[in-house]
DNA sequence: CCGCTTATTTTGAGTAAGTCAAGATAAGCA
DNA sequence: TGCTTATCTTGACTTACTCAAAATAAGCGG
């Protein structure tokens, strides 16, 4: 289903802002804020930056887009929604991976104990070296 | 081992300020830096926040803190470090629970692929809805 | 297609969280 | 006790993001 039909399936306006960000998001997952307004501009130069806060905003809301927030990032914006998977990030670099959920089918739901919170999403940040980082100079972490 | 003597483990002086913000972030676990200074200043009242940043930020790199970062929130400290446990977010109150490892022993370690990436941390983030928040409003998430 | 309604975008200002750098202070050692 | 330099404070600054009001334009009824 395109973005056109997402958006007015749930009573939003088809505008060429929205269109132009979600293109930019789906062929550059994990991009921020500043990113996707950069990109964007390409094709809109006019777009001000805080249209592209609104729109994924509003989009991440209705869950036509997915934020998460990694340390020393901002956040980071994705049209791959409702599957769960997680990311990897790198501490040097911050180059961000998809990664698929680790045990089989969202085990990640259903914690030990969650002290009587209903747990509706898991989000799992694995972080590490990458491997360009590791050839470039192997010591330890950093 | 008692936060003086791990701190000049790592060769690090021991200071009231560096004492003081280990006290509270180890008697209040999961603190703002805000929140941190404001707790420690009832005892230090001169302390800045800019030294509450430095410290956090120092005993952050050398693991006596871990940090995290939740969505809509700044990050959170605490004194509970190597055990690779998880957190539960109340994406109502913003309410913050320790949760243990799922599947047994840190099996989030062990990502299903990672690109190649050594991973050295899994920060594994639930949110959903707390208790108190489900009783005053059971509807659906918020 | 035209005009209306109001959602969306833009503009401009403002805030929260945190960083950077220079000088003052004080921890640890001789 | 005095020296060295890590740490802390002060003050300015930045980044990421929000808020509110005016301008624009999407979608609808005619
Ligand atoms: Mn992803
Ligand atoms: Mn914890
Ligand atoms: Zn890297
Ligand atoms: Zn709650």
């Amino acid at each position: 289903m395109d973005f056109s039909t997402r958006l007015r399936d749930h009573g939003l306006r088809v505008t060429r802002q929205r269109l132009a960000v979600l293109g930019v998001v789906d062929s550059h997952p994990h991009s921020s804020a500043d990113a996707v307004a950069e990109k964007v501009r390409r094709d809109l130069p006019e777009l001000s930056l805080q249209s592209v806060y609104n729109v994924l905003n509003d989009l991440t809301a209705f869950d036509l887009l997915r934020r998460f927030s990694p340390p020393h990032s901002p956040a980071l914006y994705e049209t791959r929604v409702g599957d769960n998977h997680h990311h990897a990030v790198c501490t040097r670099c911050g180059r961000v991976e998809d990664v698929d959920c680790a045990v089989g089918h969202a085990p990640c739901l259903t914690p030990s104990d969650s002290h009587g919170m209903t747990i509706q999403i898991a989000d799992v940040l694995y972080q590490g070296i990458c491997k360009d980082c590791a050839e470039r100079s192997p010591g330890p972490a950093g």
